[in-house]
DNA sequence: GTATACACGTGAAGC
DNA sequence: TGCTTCACGTGTATA
């Protein structure tokens, strides 16, 4: 048996309807009855017509409420359940249980799928700045990747460095590629917690100073094999 | 302001205690004051003592049980919160739309970790059979991973077809090697939705089968170099 | 008997 | 307004 005890029940009780008041401590039957019958007998039977008074719209508010809400409960649920066949468990796993398992498995394939990433880092021949913000680590933080190709100098890498750690950016996964003095860096970076999509662009700006300062040192265009190819995990 | 509307609260008033019982219609305001104090009133005023009377350990199971509820809806809403820091949404997506992205993203990393999935298939000089279930699908069928390695046989890729389509089992994934007239096997297959994990051992017994009739036929053990290795995707 | 988990109907808040 | 989402307290079933 559920509650069914709305105020607007209680209300429409003491005040009464007619002569169809319900007697102190009657527990409202017919009341209890509408739920499941969708139809609610002291209107009619005061010969109230169909036409809406506020207290039939009220009703019908009322159960369009308790539907809608019922159809929420079976989405949520119904998710839940798919969830339940995507993990080692059976279908009597409590909820809480489950939603800590999808959290565990979902910190897992991340870290697995970030492992297992390749990155492209063959240097082109244009200069090229690219910061995308991927995704979301497995500790929840906001995960970049930033991609730099220009002409190479000594200097560049200690630069680049400076600027992560002074963004507050973590470095998970890098690579390099040097060709006919040419340098492409890829890098995917974590940022703080309590950073921003924003953080993109501050990213952005202090790669395009670092590509600015590389072009303002005059050098002749190179162009060479391979150099060096470096991968740091 | 929530219910507490509870049947027991009704049972209480109508039945009074001493001469405490509330008149008709009175809204049991004393009893709605006691979620929040936790002080039955009427109950003290009529001088009943500490000692629990039926009605007090009722009301202490009352408050009991809405206490753990609220526990049970934090530790579900706790995990709903890391998911959602775990994807590209805010704080404001609504439960079940979160979950739809996290069965989404769920269902891509698994794609994603099969996809790059690397087998050892180099066989080794004894027999050797495994069946391990693993995980499940992107769809939710369950996956073996399945090894079998034995003395190489002509028809023993077509036998083991035969088994594999007789068992209704998907491969997702094979690769094989031989080495000096030895083969290995190792399969990732995905069982019909409607199997159990108890198709482990009926896989397993077809490849115990395979094993047997490969150690029958007579062959001098031959060492020779690595013959091929061969995958299939 | 106590503890735990779920579905339900409801009031409130945001849009 | 009406529609949607959420937290809540409750009844009920299971262990």
């Amino acid at each position: 048996m559920q509650p069914e005890n709305s105020e607007l029940y209680r209300f429409l009780a003491q005040n009464g309807i007619g002569s169809y008041g319900f007697p102190a401590n009657s527990e409202f039957p017919v009341v209890q009855s509408f739920s499941s019958s969708s139809t609610y007998y002291p209107l009619e039977m005061s010969g109230v017509t169909t036409e809406t008074t506020p207290q039939d719209r009220a009703l019908a508010a009322l159960k369009n409420h308790k539907e809608a809400e019922k159809r929420r409960r079976e989405r949520i649920n119904s998710h839940l359940n798919k969830l339940r066949s995507l993990l080692p468990c059976n279908s009597k796993t409590d909820k809480a249980s489950l939603l800590a398992k999808v959290v565990q498995r979902v910190k897992e394939l991340k870290q697995q799928a970030l492992e297992i990433t390749e990155l492209e880092t063959l240097p082109s021949e244009t200069d090229e700045i690219t910061v995308l913000s991927c995704d979301y680590s497995c500790d929840g933080r906001l995960i970049f990747k930033a991609s730099l190709c220009c002409e190479d100098r000594s200097d560049l890498l200690t630069e680049l460095i400076e600027i992560l750690k002074s963004l507050h950016l973590k470095t998970l996964k890098a690579e390099m590629a040097t060709l006919g003095g040419r340098i492409r860096n890829v890098l995917i970076v974590a940022a703080d917690k309590d950073h921003s999509i924003e953080s993109v662009h501050f990213l952005q700006n202090a790669l395009k100073s670092l590509l600015e300062r590389s072009n303002s040192s005059d050098r002749s265009k190179r162009r060479r094999v391979l150099d060096h190819k470096i991968i740091v995990q």
